[in-house]
DNA sequence: AATCGTCTGGGACAGTTGACCCGGTCGGTC
DNA sequence: GACCGACCGGGTCAACTGTCCCAGACGATT
């Protein structure tokens, strides 16, 4: 087995948690199947992490930095329908794109939400994705010069509310084109709610 | 110990399980913890069941199918924004009522997708619950005398979009007022895809 | 070359889990 | 009252889990 400073088997170890649990659900994530993915043995598991738990924090914290991150893009040009739909569509080419760091995100979520040491991740990611929509919000509203007829922060939420619902149902049908049919038209719904700057 | 019906004893160990998992998580749901809970030896459990397994989909289906008909409460009166609204409110109603249902229900619908024994189960009770939306939207359009400007089964995914998205969201940071301002938003929203029959 | 922290190999441990089994007990039926 | 299927108690089993340990090997620094 290859000698690899500590801190890389660290990085290889959460993304061999990644695979497994976006394979084979959180529960195949055993400390065993960890390490034979990753290649290293149980010591090596050990020795960069203190205990399962630790592997789990780092890992979470690392997947809900990457989901803040990869919805973050904001498209703004043409109208605010324009906007709202590129935006959306771009958020859904990322799901598109790895479809499992959802799976894996779902299960991640769940498990935090009864975790002690976890919850307060879940939670202040979660918050960090409706600041995210939020600016995303504003970006287009100041883009296109128009204002929100809502609350911006009730609109973040409703937009977190949108792309969490369809990823949802996408999970269980796989049904790519509703997903897009669904987003196109909350874009749509949305962008309703814009009116002319005066 | 009482000596129960084996079907009777069937419904307690479902139940007992339902409890488990809603207070304690999927994880925790093993024989023992929910023999206990239910107050049956681990021999009666295999004497009702046959595998643990057979335990999950029997419990998989009777909340799912719970879930479609908790949720399936039509409230027409009035504008088509009112009985939007009274709808979704009667959802989150249902809800509050019994805040562990929607997490047991998103802890099942994350084990059904991997488990191929209980994936039809899953994608057949999504189906039915898209279905029952249908049903809902015709009804209140024909209640209010219009119709829709989108297919209804598209309109029907949106809704089943917000319900599952406001709950996900909920159950994160439990905030009580967002949701029901977010489904009241979105209520309004989609009532503007009713157009007067003509 | 000696040394020291870093890293690895293989094994061991106690605890838990799903499954199973056998002898026996209950309650109704004939 | 004999019988028979439904039901239970308690124990056992192999498999697997997270965690830990120790002897040793590597590589840079001295």
């Amino acid at each position: 087995m290859a000698r690899v400073p500590a801190q890389e088997r660290r990085r290889q170890l959460v993304d061999a948690a990644f695979r497994v649990i976006g394979r084979e659900g959180f529960a195949a994530a055993t400390t065993r199947r960890v390490c034979a993915e990753a290649g290293a043995s149980l010591a090596a598991f050990h020795y960069c992490f203190a205990s399962k738990q630790e592997l789990l924090v780092e890992l979470t914290a690392q997947t809900m930095a990457g989901l803040v991150a990869a919805r973050a893009g904001v498209h703004v040009g043409g109208s605010v329908t324009d906007s709202l739909r590129s935006t959306l569509r771009g958020y859904w080419e990322t799901v598109e794109q790895d479809p499992n760091r959802e799976s894996v995100l779902m299960a991640l979520t769940q498990h935090a939400l009864r975790e002690p040491a976890l919850a307060g991740i879940a939670e202040q990611q979660y918050a960090a994705y409706h600041r995210t929509a939020r600016e995303t919000l504003e970006e287009i509203a100041a883009g296109c010069g128009v204002r929100w007829a809502l609350p911006v922060g009730q609109l973040a939420r409703m937009l977190v509310v949108v792309t969490d619902g369809v990823t949802l149902a996408w999970l269980v049908d796989r049904d790519n084109d509703a997903a897009l049919a669904a987003l196109d038209a909350f874009a749509d719904q949305l962008a309703g709610l814009a009116v002319a700057m005066g």
